[in-house]
DNA sequence: TGTACATCAGTGAACGCGCGTTCACTGATGTAC
DNA sequence: TGTACATCAGTGAACGCGCGTTCACTGATGTAC
């Protein structure tokens, strides 16, 4: 997770120049921060201002207003899941059977989308925010997919392989979505209790018990 | 819905008495209001005391600080849910037939669940707010029975009528929660756009692939 | 049945807090000539 | 190459807001005798 964000602290010690030079990132950055530390709550703009060391009023000068700044959070926080996504897709490498390497891969965007959510809870419910602003761009990895786009990827490539019906592409990507949103969602929430090992297990046997009821029967 | 809440406002020409009578109901209920309007944000201890025509301050006669009240209210809303999820069974009478039965009342069971979501999101994310104080009891329907309590029977029904494997008895539970929560989310948030009708063949379509999924293979 | 008095359930002013945003301003930068 | 000046990117004080909570208080109630 530590991966997920490039982290550019400024040097203490330097003096800092009337112009910041990057004030616009570095406002962002700043803001992801505080959402990682207490989610949207905590994501205000005089508090991101104090973290880059300049006056609330400066970040009028790069953002209308405070749901802007908070848009351009949310796109991060897409980024780093789809990053997130994709971390867990790099452990599944081609066996060169498509059948398994497209069941594999399914898995692998579902454990990366939950594990994304149980690591950074704070992004994560900025992300999925109540107020979205409209016509938000989403944020994308790095091969520029988002975390919709990976997730009909994988699908795509169950259908390929013969282990999705077509009749059940389109009903397949909203359940997955939900069931991985809302699995997330409750282990973070309702049941938070769970030890680490026990939330490891519940996440692989729920995703399990769906992907068994995605297969073709035969 | 509008059978979810027994609203008693309080008669606009009459004397207001020193002493309310039952000040702590009518500050919960008026909470309740409140979170319908404008979810957890709106949840304030000053605008319910307002609401109910009282001193802010005398909302501590009843609770030893907001999270308390917001503890009643989340009680309330679970209460509303599970009311939300009985409706829907009380849609499905018995046919006399066990295996049919069980198996409506599961998809009623989901509908309700998405329903109250989709009618009441105000309610649903005071119910689901992040922090929750500890042991907090959960709200109960007309029968005395959580939401949980209702799907967990749900699915024990489904294992009697030999449509769910034992096996899959656990992991079901959980993943039926987390679909019909997903989902829920979804729709409520980036999903907003769809309109009631595709909103409606979302759910069924999405309970229908997660219900196919769950059943033994014969 | 009447009355002192403890207790209960309210009031209203006040405190301190942190917020988003505005305003008039100033220091730094770069471009035209 | 040097200089006037428009423009850009910051500053800091101030405003108004609504919040949760505290404090000393007071009106109403009910109980013991």
């Amino acid at each position: 997770v530590s991966t997920l964000f490039v982290v550019t602290s400024p040097d203490p010690g330097k003096h800092q120049p009337y112009h910041h030079g990057d004030l616009r990132n570095a406002l962002v950055q700043a803001g992801v921060e505080l959402a990682r530390e207490g989610g949207p709550e905590a994501l205000v703009l005089r508090e991101v201002a104090r973290r880059v060391g300049v006056s609330a009023t400066a970040a009028y000068r790069h953002f209308s207003a405070l749901p802007a700044l908070i848009d351009a959070v949310s796109v991060a926080a897409f980024g780093a899941l789809a990053r997130s996504m994709e971390t867990e897709l790099d452990r599944c490498p081609p066996t060169g059977d498509a059948t398994q390497d497209a069941w594999a891969q399914m898995g692998a965007v579902g454990r990366g989308y939950v594990h994304f959510a149980l690591a950074e809870p704070g992004l994560f419910a900025v992300a999925f925010r109540d107020e979205t602003s409209d016509a938000e761009p989403t944020g994308t990895g790095t091969q520029g997919l988002s975390p919709r786009d990976l997730l009909e990827r994988a699908l795509d490539n169950l259908v390929a392989a013969g282990l999705l019906s077509p009749d059940d592409r389109v009903a397949a990507a909203t359940a997955a979505w939900a069931i991985v949103h809302g699995l997330s969602l409750l282990l973070i929430g309702k049941l938070s209790d769970l030890s680490p090992q026990a939330r490891e297990a519940v996440i692989d046997s729920t995703l399990d018990l769906f992907g068994r009821g995605l297969l073709i029967r035969n």
